[in-house]
DNA sequence: ATGGCCCTCATCGAGGGA
């Protein structure tokens, strides 16, 4: 059982590159990010035709979360969450659901959470307290959706690079957005309600990064950083048996500036 | 070397991303 997740930057340009990428990757669950079409927009059709139903919660130009889930998965009635309850907000950054209960299998009643985690700017802006409002928001949430569901996998486009070795210029970045304090601090609390970086589960190569700054030829240079992540709660953890960043798309033509994580599961 | 790219739209310049 494969769970990923991606942050396109436009379904609408990166259609292409999604179907193709689940044909080859054949997970199971896809999460997206930055989707930036509302939801008369959003390509149920062909992404049925590529063998995967579609969840999904939208707005015009920003933002905007899916789960795709593989034909044969199913999700249970009345599990779809839309943002983050009792926090206000007209950006939609978050969608949560809840894999069918099938006897006997993985995947039976895991809740999947799709997150889109606020930019942020820069330390000290409006937009920066709001990235801490919506985290300790975020962290509220999770700990009632962790009490009741014991399978539970955050996936999507965290805006915060853990540790220094998930940034290329540790030095040049220390103390600016995506690697503060306060960000990492948020991060930390995440991990103290249980959930695990399933990518830290593993050895890994140096200087794998899931986004690239399209400027200053950010790819080709490897400077990136680890900003995408797949948290897993302590019973999924134990299911957990690798997690691997695809650069493949990155490489593409006309890519997304971040790339797809998998976490295979038993 | 403090810029560089890419996407979107009450578009052709500006906001947002990270």
């Amino acid at each position: 059982m494969k769970l990923a997740t991606w942050n396109v930057n436009s379904l609408k340009v990166r259609l292409q590159h999604v179907i193709t990428w689940l044909n080859e990757s054949q997970v199971d669950v896809l999460c997206l990010q930055e989707l930036k079409l509302t939801d008369d927009k959003f390509p149920v059709a062909e992404l049925e035709a590529a063998g995967y139903s579609s969840l999904f919660t939208g707005q015009k130009t920003y933002n905007g979360v899916a789960i795709l889930v593989r034909h044969g998965l199913s999700i249970e009635a009345d599990s779809v969450v839309r943002n983050i309850p009792g926090f206000e907000d007209p950006q939609q950054r978050v969608i949560a659901a809840t894999l069918g209960r099938i006897e006997g299998d993985a995947a039976s009643g895991m809740r999947i959470i799709s997150a889109y985690f606020p930019n942020g700017q820069a330390p000290g802006t409006e937009k920066f307290a709001y990235k801490l409002q919506w985290l300790a928001a975020l962290q509220q949430w999770l700990q009632e959706e962790l009490a009741q569901y014991p399978k539970l996998a955050l996936l999507g486009d965290y805006n915060i690079a853990p540790e220094d070795r998930d940034v290329h210029d540790p030095k040049a970045w220390e103390g600016q957005n995506l690697v503060s304090p306060e960000e990492r601090a948020a991060f930390a609390g995440l991990q103290a309600l249980g959930l695990t970086d399933t990518y830290r589960l593993f050895e890994q190569a140096e200087k794998t990064f899931s986004w690239w700054d399209y400027r200053m030829m950010g790819f080709r240079r490897n400077a990136g950083m680890r900003i995408d992540h797949i948290l897993t709660s302590p019973t999924l953890t134990a299911e957990v048996i690798g997690c691997t960043i695809d650069k493949t798309p990155r490489r593409w033509e006309q890519p997304s500036d971040h790339t797809p994580v998998i976490t295979e599961l038993r």
